[in-house]
DNA sequence: GCATGATCATGC
DNA sequence: GCATGATCATGC
């Protein structure tokens, strides 16, 4: 049968799926096809299938190499979706490669089978549209992505830890917060049975190398730029301004360059830190998540000039800065509070895995701790006098993403049935490590309320005391 | 002393 | 104008 473009070139391919945009299936495969083909278009996943044999035609094999075999190509469809402002954003993670346990312990980066498919990627994006059949789905852009050799640099770090761990026998501690810009995701039947692990007697979910939604949303955010529906990145210099170098990237991981800029910080006051760094002290409430953003960024290198906030690598990444401020005795004296409830998203995500708040609570985080000089008292707490303490990159364990889980159950339970006030939802006195509490501009500011009207924005807490903990664990080890 | 609700400076 | 990353103020 004629293809209609070359299988073994990825300009030919890209060309060729440039036909698909604006279009459905449905309009373009044709009746006769439709009626003889065994892809049914329901359930989850299989959408990037059904494109390959009835878009492309292109014979399906059971190599475990790329889809597209002879360009070297992996075709990824992935979802969109749309807000009520009519922005596109990126529905969830791209999972790139179901990871074997048992296999991917023997193989290096440069050899496996995930850089072996996925370092270049046909990417179709498709609106999502909740209950409509993969026949009906309209898809808005295809892109070619080939990871550029910085982000390749992060993500063989990332491939490499995550294989660490399943040589430990730890593939059941897994966490999509144990990396950077690669995740293991969570992937697998609902209520499938846990697999075997070659270290471990215990048994581990499945799970899949992914590319974390904050990384896609930025590959979004390259397509947008562009303002045409069909990008290759292969054509052009991608823009990689960031706060690490590919230089550095060769000779350390992005986490250890990130811990050693704030080594000579160490034991060093705010106003000690904002003199070093020609930098007026603030009076902000945040001013030493300020003056921490900075010294991730450059260190002591910093010049007034130089731009600060979301760098590359922390978009990319999702890592979250949490800066922690302590009394003389260690012990934590806020909660650490995260976006507002975004009750629409609430709403209409069932599920728990795609939801707004398991991307937040499974981030990398990195914890910058200042503590209260010795021998004061809890009076005579001042920000200007806090020292730096601690400096560590952090992930939620599993144990306590459960509790996340419940946490959201009960949010979500009672979004769909309009209750909407903290009477309703964990309070602080709980102890449940997690809470629900007001923060807004003031009392006055209301959100649109998923069930109608407007309702006070509350936001997402981890409990002081949880985080009291969690430096107490860190510093055990 | 602590939990809860309120509010602030900053940057885009 | 609003989200972010926080701390402040109050009352029990």
């Amino acid at each position: 049968m004629e293809l209609g473009y070359d299988k073994t070139s990825i300009p030919s391919i890209f060309a060729y799926s440039q036909k698909l945009i604006g279009h459905s299936l449905r309009e373009l495969v044709s009746e006769e096809e439709q009626v003889s083909t065994n892809l049914q278009g329901q359930g989850k996943g299989g959408l990037g299938q059904m494109i390959e044999e009835l878009f492309f035609h292109y014979p399906i094999n059971s190599d475990p190499g790329p889809d597209f075999r002879e360009a070297g190509m992996d075709l990824k469809a992935t979802g969109l979706k749309k807000l009520m402002s009519g922005e596109l954003q990126i529905k969830e993670r791209l999972v790139c490669d179901m990871i074997d346990y048992e296999k991917v312990v023997d193989e290096s980066f440069e050899t496996s089978l995930f850089y072996m498919k996925c370092h270049i990627m046909l990417l179709i994006f498709y609106l999502y549209e909740k209950g409509v059949s993969k026949w009906d789905l309209r898809y808005i852009f295809t892109v070619i992505w080939k990871l550029p050799e910085k982000d390749l640099l992060i993500i063989k770090h990332d491939f490499e830890t995550i294989v660490e761990k399943i040589r430990h026998g730890e593939a059941h501690l897994l966490s999509e917060g144990d990396t950077v810009y690669l995740a293991a995701c969570r992937k697998g039947q609902k209520g499938e049975k846990d697999r075997k692990q070659p270290y471990s007697d215990t048994l581990a979910p499945r799970r899949a190398f992914s590319l974390k939604p904050a990384y896609m949303r930025t590959v979004l955010e390259y397509v947008k730029a562009q303002g045409k529906s069909a990008v290759s990145n292969m054509e052009m210099e991608l823009p990689s301004e960031g706060i690490v170098t590919t230089d550095q990237l060769r000779e350390h991981s992005f986490e250890d360059i990130i811990i050693e800029r704030f080594r000579p910080f160490f034991g060093h006051s705010y106003l000690e830190i904002c003199d070093t760094l020609g930098l007026v002290p603030s009076k902000s409430k945040s001013r030493l998540a300020i003056i921490a953003n900075v010294i991730a960024a450059h260190g002591s290198q910093y010049r007034q000039q130089n731009n600060v906030e979301n760098s590359e690598e922390f978009k990319k990444s999702g890592i979250r800065l949490k800066t922690i401020t302590s009394f003389s005795n260690g012990r934590v004296k806020e909660d650490t509070s995260f976006e507002n409830i975004d009750y629409e998203e609430i709403f209409d995500e069932e599920e728990w895995l795609d939801s707004r708040l398991y991307e937040i609570f499974t981030s990398r985080f990195l914890f910058v701790q200042f503590q209260q000089p010795e021998g004061e008292t809890q009076k005579d707490f001042d920000l200007n006098k806090l020292k730096l303490k601690r400096v560590f990159f952090w992930t939620m364990p599993p144990e306590d993403i459960e509790t996340a889980k419940a946490y959201w159950q009960n949010i979500r339970q009672h979004v769909l049935k309009n209750e909407i006030e903290p009477k309703y939802f964990w309070n602080k006195a709980m102890h449940r490590k997690f809470h629900v509490r007001p923060k807004g501009r003031n009392a006055a500011d209301l959100v649109i309320n998923p069930n109608g009207g407007k309702v006070r924005k509350y936001c997402y807490w981890f409990n002081a005391e949880y985080v009291t903990n969690l430096i107490d664990n860190y510093s055990r080890h």
